[in-house]
DNA sequence: TTTAGCACTCGACGCATGAGAGTGCTAACA
DNA sequence: TGTTAGCACTCTCATGCGTCGAGTGCTAAA
């Protein structure tokens, strides 16, 4: 659908006004504070027009006009094929942050905090399940009589390190040899199939050594089940009190109530799979609470595995230009300091 | 300071009808919901002695009363002696809830969701600091070439379990010789005097076994110094929406900036240091922000040490009688727990 | 095709008004 | 002497009304 150049100058105009004021816009406004080249009443044909081809919306009759989400998306489109053009410029890394960081998630916890403080919006930090990551190994360690504790290590540098129970305990001999052994039998594979593999041990006739393996299998699996839980968290929430939008308690409560519901969260996050930036606006949500939102997130992977999701989130009208070169950088900070560490 | 039997009524009367409708009351009102055997004009009277007392305040001149922080501590020290009157129940524990628990942090961050599901209020999981613990064990484990997990177990059961590098890497049989050492030397000490034995140990000349050391001490030293963070987490936040004292944004954005002050709520839980529960009524709350909320806060101890607080936060019209009861709930089933693990 | 002009629409704001809840004070009562 | 009824007064809040102004659509002229 290729727009008149002067229809879509106008619609770009109208979205930047109002993302700046929170105001529905007037041509009168827009042709004084615009260098568009034609009066206001000229204006106001094309925006009928815009209306008409969904652009734009009327809170009511002869107010000014507000941008749907369709006008973002075109908006969007827009300033991100300029982006491209400009060459990525190169980022320092900090090293004295780097030292700092042991763990992918909590690299992720810092630069969400990080992310929410140079935009000033609402960010959200979102670690993956990992039932889809294979195995690198498994060890085990004995903390006191009964709790032991499971250190496992999937090939994209996931480490999680559940703690367990052994009612009865286990002598530190048997448990080397069921490291040994679990690291010998799961070593690549994923983590739905060392379960299965679990299951299929436990239900087998066992011999001498396994017989104390027995023991330990049921509660490594149980724990594994448990294991694998995503990592959600949120930074800068009071930001969204910064908009107009949410001056309204309700829809201040709504946004709340929303962020509260983490696994829909994550789903909504998760959706998303490619290495770049990723912005969704408004209702392409497919979660009807965030359907006033715009999310902007970007996916972190390493090695081609998803190791997590930066995610900006806030209006429809959002200052796209700004966050988007703000998560840029942060982003790319964060995919240099990957690669370096892991 | 005692007061006449008929003037505490009407406190306790005055106050429960506020936690109940949030709007000022009046002596008509309270003379016709609760059976007081007094008129209204006697109500009025003894109103203005309260009022004089400092127990009441007008919000503007022929309002009705609202309570006064005092208010509320008379009317909770009021209820806090009756129900010690009446014995504590037993509590069964869910098994399979049970069993879902590995560690303290998450034992901590359950029950605060299920605390505030059941009260529907923010509820708040600190777990402390922890360098005022005894080391119990200290162990290695390689995780990959370069990378290091430190699991260190504290005399509380609190585990730790940081990741960090050693550049060049080391070879398993040295590792284990550190680890033996380490656990020899630091057995018993406080991770501040840890932390002081392993400067002191850096700064010394090495013999061959402490050259290999050497290298891993820095980085050892550094982790630790991180590692001590406490640790802090909310539940159902959008809750302090349903009182209409948060109906105000003005107000909402300020109570969520404040949650997210996190050393500064650190401060003021931490503060506490009861095996019971506590509660901080408006201005007793020794931090600016909360001057307008009531803390509820329950000590987890485990062998005298204290592993955890959970805490119900919400205005300082807060439903006393209710919370306490679940709090009390939430808590002793936390400690059973604790006690039956660890 | 663009622009100027004009009548019209609708929300925001300020102001007055009245209802209602509550008070303090006084005088009468037990 | 303590309690109660009555009354005038105060203050908030909801409602209604009129004005203002930004913005529109339509029409006719350039």
């Amino acid at each position: 659908m290729k727009m008149h150049d002067r229809k879509l100058k106008i619609l770009y105009a109208i979205v930047k006004d109002y993302i700046e004021t929170a105001d529905a816009v007037g041509s009168r406004t827009l042709s004084k504070k615009y260098n568009l080249g034609v009066s206001a009443a000229t204006i106001r044909n094309e925006m009928a027009d815009l209306e008409e081809l969904g652009y734009l919306t009327q809170p009511y009759t002869s107010s000014g006009r507000v941008p749907s989400d369709s006008a973002y998306r075109e908006y969007v489109n827009y300033i991100m094929a300029l982006k491209k053009k400009t060459s990525q410029r190169k980022h320092d890394i900090e090293s004295n942050v780097a030292s700092k960081i042991g763990e992918m998630r909590e690299l992720l916890h810092y630069s969400s905090k990080i992310l929410s403080e140079i935009t000033s919006y609402t960010t959200i930090a979102l670690s993956p399940h990992i039932e889809g990551c294979r195995v690198e190994s498994i060890q085990f360690v004995k903390i006191s009589s009964e709790m032991i504790l499971a250190i496992i290590v999937t090939d994209t540098g996931v480490i999680r390190k559940p703690v367990f129970r052994i009612i009865g305990g286990i002598d530190s001999t048997t448990l080397q040899k069921i490291t040994n052994l679990l690291n010998y039998k799961m070593k690549g594979l994923t983590l739905r199939e060392v379960e299965q593999l679990l299951l299929r041990e436990i239900n087998r006739e066992a011999s001498e050594l396994e017989k104390a393996t027995i023991k330990v299998l049921p509660e490594l699996l149980k724990t594994l089940e448990k294991i694998d839980e995503y990592d959600i968290m949120f930074n800068g929430t009071a930001n969204i009190f910064n908009f107009p939008e949410y001056n309204d308690v309700v829809r201040a409560k709504a946004f709340f109530s929303m962020l509260e519901k983490k696994q829909a969260m994550y789903n909504l996050i998760a959706a998303i799979n490619n290495d770049g930036i990723s912005i969704s606006i408004g209702k392409e949500n497919d979660f009807d609470e965030a359907k006033e939102c715009t999310l902007i997130t970007a996916t972190l992977k390493n090695d081609g595995n998803i190791v997590g999701w930066l995610t900006v989130i806030g209006p429809t009208r959002m200052e796209y230009t700004k966050v988007l070169k703000d998560i840029r950088y942060v982003s790319a900070f964060v995919n240099e300091l990957m690669n370096h560490k892991y």
